[in-house]
DNA sequence: ACATTAAGTGATT
DNA sequence: AATCACTTAATGT
């Protein structure tokens, strides 16, 4: 499909007719494959990617594998932590990294400075996403201190599920604990108990929620 | 068949 | 709930 049919097909609703034009001769249609970082920590934003289809994930973690999984963009989102920095002039604190096969539209962040002036529908969809992106963080975060790993464990399956469409999350345990932030045999133990009271069934990379 | 990687589990802290 | 020290199971070559 061309970038002309996708702006239209994706953001017409959502975009005045001159913002879908800049999207247009700005923007460049790209694609990537599953663990494809797209931006990176500590380094500049030279683009603000639009997502036309798949799942991004949000994460704060470096190459020692410090940090934690944030949460999920998904089809016609982007992340607004990513624009507030880029509006800011620093660099990234956060991984965006392809959950899925992704399609997305990479805008340079100049020009994305720039709708802020120049478009309500841009602001709209800027101040909507922040809102919505905070209250994932804040949730996460009240989890995190004052959750038991069992209720953490079992919003992340549920959540990965529900954002990627498929009862069936297809993990490792491995991958699970980095994201939680916990050991592996804890993402196992637990598993296995929740296997046990038949809300999940489990396989060798996947775990579907009955 | 053998090696490697993912998952399961008991013991200890 | 982390860490260690395995064991067992599933897959890749």
């Amino acid at each position: 499909m061309k970038l002309n049919d996708i702006v239209t097909a994706s953001f017409s609703k959502l975009f005045e007719e001159n913002l879908l034009q800049e999207i247009c001769n700005n923007g460049i249609l790209k694609y990537a494959e599953p663990d494809k970082i797209i931006l990176e920590i500590r380094r500049d934003i030279q683009f603000i990617p639009l997502i036309v289809s798949g799942i991004v994930k949000v994460m704060r973690r470096d190459g020692d594998g410090n940090g934690i999984f944030l949460h999920y963009l998904s089809k016609n989102q982007t992340s607004a932590i990513a624009i507030s920095y880029v509006l800011e002039g620093e660099k990234s604190e956060i991984r965006l990294k392809a959950q899925s096969n992704i399609t997305y539209i990479a805008v340079p962040s100049k020009v994305v400075n720039s709708w802020f002036l120049k478009y309500q529908s841009w602001r709209s969809f800027y101040f909507k996403l922040n809102q919505q992106q905070t209250s994932l963080l804040i949730h996460n975060i009240n989890d995190i201190a004052f959750t038991s790993l069992e209720y953490r464990l079992l919003k992340y399956l549920e959540y990965t599920s529900q954002v990627s469409n498929d009862s069936t999350i297809y993990s490792k345990h491995f991958d699970i604990a980095r994201d939680l932030k916990v050991s592996r045999e804890a993402v196992s133990r637990i598993l296995k108990k929740l296997e046990k009271e038949d809300i999940v069934t489990l396989g060798r990379n996947k775990i579907t929620l009955n």
